[in-house]
DNA sequence: ATGCATGAGAA
DNA sequence: TCTCATGCATA
């Protein structure tokens, strides 16, 4: 844990209604931006507010919910005002990179990893034993026959030579 | 969403 | 030692 986010004394603007009413816009925002609670709190490090790192889904829940007691609802609000107001901005614009950069979660969509059942495997471990580094037709027939990409069998082919298991 | 634990700073 | 912000783990 890492500290203090204290508010920054006396009455700045701690009245409770208006934490409620910003609480519940920011959940709302929050949401049409398709942003997860966990999202919000890794992107509040990306903000350049000084001392201010990111904080767990846990504590964005309990301020949107006003559980949190009221000197830290204070001292957080200005933080994911900052955020929200980023964010729209940063949507608005599909600005991926520059000041806006890690405000919105990355939607890039991860290549999702290929996975081969093993009968299929044993047929290509057959099929790289009789011709170890096939040729990019033979690759390609192999890859048509089992409903996989070239990529795949030429990368598994690669895999199976440098298995210690095969040696 | 929340029970429980942790560690920092105040008293 | 007490208080409080915060996170982990889990329902």
């Amino acid at each position: 844990p890492r500290y203090p986010l204290t508010a920054p004394t006396s009455e700045v603007e701690t009245d409770p209604r208006e934490l409620e009413r910003f609480a519940e816009h920011f959940k709302q925002r929050r949401i049409k931006l398709g942003v997860t609670q966990a999202d919000v709190g890794k992107a509040l490090a990306h903000l350049k507010m000084p001392g201010v790192g990111s904080l767990s889904q846990s504590t964005i829940c309990r301020f949107e919910s006003l559980t949190l007691s009221h000197n830290n609802m204070v001292a957080l609000k200005p933080i994911l005002h900052s955020w929200l107001e980023k964010a729209e901005e940063a949507m608005k614009g599909k600005d991926a990179t520059g000041e806006l950069s890690g405000i919105l979660p990355n939607t890039d969509k991860k290549r999702k990893r290929t996975s081969i059942a093993a009968p299929e495997k044993r047929l290509l471990e057959d099929f790289f034993r009789q011709q170890p580094r096939p040729s990019g037709e033979r690759i390609a027939a192999i890859a048509d026959k089992l409903d996989l990409k070239k990529n795949v069998v030429r990368n598994l082919d690669q895999t199976f030579h440098t298995s210690a298991l095969h040696v």
